[in-house]
DNA sequence: CGACCTCTTGAGTGAGCTCAAAAACAGTGG
DNA sequence: CCACTGTTTTTGAGCTCACTCAAGAGGTCG
């Protein structure tokens, strides 16, 4: 049950070879051959700065990624600016994975953070999966994993008013975050996200997010401010909300 | 392209053997000795009558089902009753694939119509895979389509009015209908959906809907009355709630 | 210091909600 | 064929949650 990022020791200038085994081998321990055609994919590793557009939606991006550290948002916008944020990527989360090639992309991505992530090519990726279908059925399993957290998102969105949806983004980044080590369990956290993030994501104006997180100061049941997230009543919350993490666990063991 | 509910022609009594290849042939051919391991799994076909719950939310389902013909929905309830529509499978489209066999179900799922539908142990499906990567791949081709429309539905809940969300779900339905030949491109459908359907899908009340309808029919753009929907000018409606028919389309050819 | 963000607060508005009741419609049984 | 019941749709009236517009406060950086 070990975080993605915190694996990252010794770094290879430009490649990065073991940077798929890291996000599948959370699943399931794989076998040295597969380790080394693995390894032979030779994919490039890349550090990225903050506010960087990692592609745009229309795009045609041949590549997916594994981000090691940092946080990404992938979303769409409407011709008028309007902007929906349709999730957050976190260290281990794989992203931009299209097993269409010639398909344009559907949606944009940026760096909120400075980034650490292992691009590699799709068409290699698909190779991969043909030769160890194992790592194929793992990938299956992520993106019905990822389905689970849409389905969330969605409930959120349609269902709940203002100070629910907040609440409940903040309940999953925050155990997402916990789930990765990175962030301690009754701790407070660092976000790299203003109300501006939070607004797109949960489909509010950020003027109104500003009024409704300070209704949930005021009542003592989280605070975030300047980037900082603390959960005071975190049962409470649950409840308020309907929050349940197991959507958001990482995927169990074969 | 072919919908999978035309090519149901003979009729086994209690198996459909050929139906995972019917959902997986849409996307390419398959090896003879492929389709003898697939018939081999000797899979139940059923009938369904209308308003059936299909699975709950919270079951240890561990099947997998083909929709030959009929409608279900797939949803979310919360606690005091509000529901979430997530998504309307048609005929062709796969339900309840859940690579984890021990985890319970995230949402439940309904019939609307009379349904067939294939059922077949996600097991035997998981073993298919691990033989015919090949299939695992295109199941990873459905799932991140499944994804795109899921980020269409986010936006559209996250960030459009409610004459627009509802103009974009019928044109959803519409074009899916068309592209699996259920529907023609500028005659009236048939839907079997009543107006709280259309609300708990895009997260409105039946009684906003019901408004809306109305006046989406006295601009002349579209008309949903008594289960038949008309649209009227569809390239204003395209235009107004900036559809992008390439998601809905079905997985491109290998 | 000024320029530029982001966040906050106030005032007024409106889209979508609730509550309530009537109308339309389908099915059922007499 | 009609009364009776249950469901779905429509309409009205009033309210509220979330929005818009506008201005001020705070923080950061060159």
């Amino acid at each position: 049950m070990n975080s993605a990022s915190r694996s990252v020791t010794t770094r290879e200038p430009t490649d990065c070879h073991d940077c798929p085994i890291r996000q599948l081998a959370l699943f399931r321990p794989i076998q040295t051959d597969q380790l080394d055609t693995v390894k032979s994919l030779r994919t490039a590793q890349r550090e990225i700065p903050p506010s960087t557009e990692l592609y745009r939606e229309g795009d045609r991006i041949q590549e997916s990624f594994t981000l090691f550290s940092g946080w990404v948002i992938r979303y769409k916008t409407l011709e008028d600016g309007r902007r929906q944020i349709l999730g957050f990527a976190l260290p281990g989360d794989l992203l931009c994975f299209q097993p269409d090639l010639g398909a344009p992309n559907t949606h944009s991505a940026q760096t909120l953070t400075p980034v650490v992530l292992c691009a590699f090519p799709a068409d290699d990726l698909i190779q991969m999966f043909r030769r160890y279908p194992e790592l194929a059925i793992q990938m299956s399993w992520i993106t019905s994993r990822d389905e689970a957290i849409y389905h969330e998102h969605l409930i959120n969105l349609g269902r709940r008013p203002a100070r629910e949806r907040i609440a409940h983004l903040l309940l999953e980044l925050h155990y997402r975050l916990t789930v990765r080590n990175l962030a301690e369990p009754d701790e407070p956290v660092t976000l790299p996200l203003n109300q501006e993030h939070i607004a797109d994501a949960v489909g509010l104006t950020t003027i109104h997010v500003s009024r409704t997180l300070r209704t949930l100061r005021e009542e003592r049941l989280l605070n975030y401010q300047s980037g900082v997230l603390t959960l005071f009543d975190r049962p409470t919350l649950v409840e308020l909300t309907g929050f349940h993490e197991d959507v958001f666990q990482p995927r169990p063991t074969l």
